[in-house]
DNA sequence: GAGCTAAATTAGAATTAGTCTTGATAAGGA
DNA sequence: TCCTTATCAAGACTAATTCTAATTTAGCTC
């Protein structure tokens, strides 16, 4: 319902059919989140866009991303009290976010279970969005401290 | 680790051992947790406590907030951008999230089934925490729709 | 290509949730 | 009782995000 597979979309695509433009903004914020896949803030995506179009306002950075979104070409990445993240991952998958480094880091499905195989749900819900998080220490944060704890 | 398990405690016990007090304020907001278990905001903590110790402040109820989930008596509960809600349910339960009234619902656990097995974690992380959560459209207003659909 | 219209952008103001600061208050032990 | 420390309260402050209003741009029609 939300991506129709019938054929493979770009982004460009993707806009023109919910009758919207892509603009030079829409693009390089969208092309920045594809370049580095490193779960960036706004703030962030802003720093970075600046670089290719250094007139871009911070208004239009959140503007840009919602559209985004909007069009389910980016999804939002919201994590305890902290800003937002984006990611265009359009994948099932869960996330990590390191305690250590902030890094947050994509984790593909293994084996597709359905939730209410493993939660119990009373009642008839109707899911149509659900989010998976952890958080912890991750590979690199963990090989350093174990290297700093031999001493 | 986070919970000692080896006697139950009341929430006096576990404020004392961490050498803080159980004051007025913060057994008041407990209790509002305990009392209606519905995830209520800070500001809503906040309306409901008034009522019985009204000169309390909200910066107050931040405090004594922290404080309990500090303890491990409450949790908080993110979803989005909205508010932090807070929850006194210490079982280990996923939240539905209802997008048509707001209502947060505990989802207990049907199977322990561990995050290994379904996520694909490559590479040595350490897990501390993981949430779950899903949104949709609860009992009640699945109900509420399909009624007036029939019209 | 000029003119029109709606969409998009911009800068800055406004909002909101939450935190910080500081001084007052209160509780428990010596 | 005195002393120390925790706690509370009020309001100032911060950061992320949204809103507003004015300007610019793109695509369409003539």
């Amino acid at each position: 319902m939300a991506t129709p597979s019938n054929h493979i979309q770009t982004a460009d695509e993707t806009i023109h059919n919910r009758g919207l433009r892509m603009t030079d903004q829409r693009r390089a914020v969208y092309d920045v989140l594809m370049g580095e896949r490193d779960h960036p803030t706004a703030v962030e995506v802003f720093t970075r866009v600046r670089s290719k179009v250094p007139t871009i306002s911070l208004a239009t950075v959140y503007n840009c991303l919602d559209t985004l979104t909007g069009c389910g070409l980016v999804k939002t990445v919201a994590h305890e009290r902290e800003p937002a993240r984006f990611c265009p991952n359009l994948e099932e998958h869960a996330h990590f976010f390191c305690e250590a480094c902030g890094a947050v880091t994509d984790l593909p499905l293994r084996s597709r279970k359905k939730p209410e195989d493993v939660w119990d749900f009373p009642g008839e819900f109707a899911i149509s969005h659900h989010e998976v998080s952890f958080s912890g220490t991750c590979p690199k944060c963990s090989a350093k401290a174990s290297k700093s704890n031999k001493r």
